[in-house]
DNA sequence: CTATGATGGAAAC
DNA sequence: TTTCCCTCATAGC
């Protein structure tokens, strides 16, 4: 499920298949209310993300597509060998070579250039984005009462971050989840954002999140091809601490879950 | 078969 | 603070 790599991923793999191209545009799900004709035949000219948010550029129309993907929105982007549509495809797109489907976003509507920006600026920096300075994410922190948990999670301190990433970025930090954000020094900041950028970068290379250095997997999991899915304290409560073997802790912040490592993390 | 939850966020109380 | 929405894999009868 898609946190700020999925969506920079996804990006990329459009891109990669049909930046530059006409697309054929529909609707097999029928929700796309103001309805895919607009970009029907248009060339589809690249796309732009911010955070979780991903946007579509149609050249000859203010049409841009923007697309929030929720909790659990989807793309399933494969070459074309024809076959029926799905038929909870909110938005497909579709030329000789390949087929992009898009299922349950939250969000899959037309906006234009100016309300792409209204958007954008409601938004912290993102760590993916190159050459960002990530002062305003600090100062933000740094002036707030609220748990530095909390304000990973807030998109306009800081976008792309989801519930996986703020828990493994706050253990490999070893920051209490806790601490109130104008306690948190600066240096722990920085790392924070660096962490972010590096494992983001990855994950939005692979497609799939993953923040366990190796040598911290078991044997049978590190031979695991699917190894995304292992991790330090996310969803690991109940069973011991990678590193110290305390018993990994759950907890909930703003009606999300909260994993952390309460020895590790003090 | 139905119930539940999930890497999210906006809108309604 | 709670409710609701979009989908689907998985858990539990």
């Amino acid at each position: 499920m898609p946190e700020g790599h999925s969506i920079r991923h996804f990006a990329n793999v459009h891109d990669d298949c049909f930046q530059g191209l006409t697309v054929k545009a529909s609707s097999p799900q029928g929700r796309f209310d103001e309805g895919a004709e607009a970009i029907d035949g248009k060339t589809f000219v690249g796309t732009s993300t911010h955070g979780k948010h991903l946007f579509f550029h149609f050249a000859e129309h203010d049409h841009i597509v923007h697309i929030h993907l929720g909790l659990y929105g989807w793309f399933s982007v494969r070459k074309n060998r024809g076959g029926k549509p799905k038929q909870s495809a909110r938005l497909r797109l579709e030329n000789a070579s390949f087929i992009s489907e898009l299922v349950g976003p939250t969000k899959c509507n037309y906006i234009t250039t100016q309300e792409l920006q209204t958007a954008c600026a409601k938004l912290g920096p993102d760590p993916l984005h190159d050459d960002v300075d990530p002062q305003a994410m600090f100062d933000k922190i740094q002036s707030s009462k609220k748990s530095i948990a909390s304000l990973l999670m807030n998109q306009s301190v800081v976008a792309g971050i989801g519930n996986v990433y703020r828990a493994e970025l706050l253990f490999l930090e070893k920051l209490d989840p806790f601490m109130p954000g104008r306690e948190v020094p600066s240096e722990s900041l920085t790392n924070i954002w660096n962490n972010a950028s590096v494992l983001m970068t990855d994950g939005a290379t692979d497609g799939m999140i993953r923040t366990v250095a190796p040598q911290h997997l078991t044997e049978a999991e590190a031979s695991d091809h699917k190894y995304n899915q292992y991790s330090y304290v996310y969803k690991r409560h109940t069973l011991p601490c990678r590193i110290c073997g305390t018993t990994v802790l759950i907890g909930e912040v703003d009606g999300r879950k909260l994993y952390w490592c309460k020895k590790c993390q003090s």
